[in-house]
DNA sequence: GTGGTCTAGACCACG
DNA sequence: GTGGTCTAGACCACC
């Protein structure tokens, strides 16, 4: 499972690795039943808290989005279509809503904006060789 | 001078302060050489300390935004137009930049990645009646 | 880590914090990753407030020149050897201008003002028993 | 006389003042006796409220540097050349020694800083045209 | 344990 | 009147 936090960033760590995980599972780089990596591996590897990973993990059986199997480790959740798509929405709809509000603010025309937004989705989608 | 905060949201509210005033800085709504609201009125008003203002300004004459004039009070900088497209757009880049990335990850058609994307600047620019 | 203030002087405490870190850290007292003393043991230290040194490290932490690890504590950071350059230059051009021009204005000849310099220099260098 | 001062600078306005004014008289532009420019001229010159002129002006009497005539304004008093000279070199020795004292903690061998104050007292004993 | 944020209230420097 | 600084003490998030 690929994994990369920023110790730098202003996200606290567990949160950067809720959202990688939760990202993954939504896009089904995990998929349903698949065991996760164990705290201590993750914390090794990740050269981070052994707690700090268990918090994340902790919150995200909370979201239900993982399971606990006692004994065993943590696995990806089944999770019923129509709530996926929801929390795809409600996730979408968050970064979404930030962005068009700002522009909005910047007062940015709307043709601009799209061709803005467009553009860094293409970016993203493909990005060219060379780019870190 | 418009300006209100949430004291419940987890954003600091000296951010949510400085987030405000950019934004409406950025906009023109205040404009080169206009009068801050003073420190003690703003926290007055916001029922919040003096210091949560005074920091908020603090740092946004760091980023030379505003500027002191002193014993007078703050006011708003001359800001050149290519630092200020700049600004706008390091802005604009992060938020967009997410909303993308999380578009991508999901694996949306770009069509349909930004028909939302321009359903929510809609929706944000001429907010309905009875929106909350 | 060593670090004295003197609460009586009209320098704000945080700004000597900040001078004398800062000059630490440019001297190679203090190392790329040295850990900095922490805010609580450094304003019990120096009997000031905690926010005071807080203030302080919050500077330098916006200055690059040291840098936050979540939940450990503050550590001098990586500072490219042209930026360090360029610090280093920016603080003595400063001061060494200051000098310069009061020393024109006086008239004093070049050779008396250079004479001037190195004996403070030195003194400095190596401030001769029983100096205060 | 001349006297500008810069108002974003984070020396308070009245102490440019005295500092303009001292140096001046120190220099001989300013002669024993003469007439300085009235507070309200002055003030309404540098667009500056007239109390801190006026507070300049009183901290230069403290200092002995000018006197009041009553009724008739001040003036740029005598002042004995052996007080000159302990003045002149009290205002070298302060600002050489800050300038010494940094050089010394950045570690700069003592005849690079002084090639480098040489160079700042060349390039202000005169400016090459084309400088602002 | 770390630092970050906020409050309430004080005092000071500046204009 | 303005903002700047500091204190004392509290609570929180993070690791």
């Amino acid at each position: 499972m690929l994994c990369e936090i920023d110790p730098q960033a202003n996200i606290p760590i567990y949160r950067q690795v809720m959202n990688q995980i939760r990202g993954q599972v939504m896009t089904g780089q995990l998929a349903e039943g698949d065991q996760l990596e164990s705290v201590k591996n993750l914390s090794a590897r990740l050269k981070v808290n052994p707690m700090t990973i268990s918090k994340a993990y902790g919150y995200l059986v909370e979201e239900e989005i993982i399971e606990r199997r006692r004994g065993i480790g943590l696995f990806v959740a089944r999770i019923k279509p129509d709530r996926r798509k929801r929390l795809k929405n409600r996730m979408l709809a968050d970064t979404l809503t930030k962005a068009a509000t700002l522009a909005v603010q910047m007062d940015i025309p709307e043709a601009e904006a799209q061709a803005l937004f467009t553009q860094y989705f293409r970016k993203i989608k493909s990005p060219e060789r060379g780019d870190k």
